[in-house]
DNA sequence: ACTCAATAGCCCTTATATGGTATAAAATAT
DNA sequence: ATATTTTATACCATATAAGGGCTATTGAGT
């Protein structure tokens, strides 16, 4: 399933959900505005499909209750266990493959013995 | 179950998953900017818990393949199929009840009839 | 142990979101 | 129908995120 939506577009449907809650919740854009501690433009401007800051986002979900959404966007990285040993370690860093390249050493000092 | 967490630290629980996301998918931050069409400078700062744009998150989140969860943030308004006429028009405008105030006219024209 | 790619953390300039205010349009209550 | 509240739109000044570059640190690969 690809994904055919701009990211103007997915603001719009963040906007549009953002609203849903609040009239849902009966709150008018001033009343979520004063509890989120953000400007009566901001929620203007989301719920209208404008782009703004995560943290204003973060802000208003928490006065819609729904905060807890944010921590399902990824799976937690887990280790098994039921090991002592974790089977892999969590990696930090994300290593390409290496394209296998001559060290000066190699080259000046050892002898080719390959026939 | 109450929220503990502030903004600050929510937009950290953000960061880890991108993160998680993007070393699952064994992309290098470089390799994530420039697919998301963002400075690289804006992947890491999302990952390390700073504040960035929602348009931003989205671009990263097309890359990683999750922005389908943008949608699962509130359920949509669903006006009863079984009817052809909806139960209640979705509303647009939160009303809050009004403070019963006289009008001019009633004050200055209509006589008293409850005695 | 060493190497080198990946990442972190700066600084600087430019782009854009925020906050405030004012006015107009829209929706609901009476 | 009309009054009144909610919402939309626009403008401006200020705050802050984006973008680019540069150096330091870290950690996977050899």
């Amino acid at each position: 399933m690809i994904d055919y939506r701009t990211p103007e577009e997915w603001e719009e449907v963040l906007g549009q959900q953002i609203r849903n809650l609040r009239i849902l919740r009966n709150m008018d854009q001033q009343d979520l505005s004063k509890q989120a501690g953000v400007a009566l433009n901001v929620i203007k401007r989301i719920e209208s499909g404008k782009t703004s800051t995560t943290k204003s986002l973060i802000k208003i979900l928490r006065v819609l209750n729904r905060v807890e959404w944010l921590e399902t966007l990824a799976p937690k990285v887990t280790v098994n266990p039921l090991q002592m040993t974790p089977l892999k370690t969590p990696r930090k860093k994300v290593f390409k493959p290496r394209p296998r390249k001559l060290k000066l050493k190699e080259e000046l000092l050892l002898p080719d013995h390959s026939e």
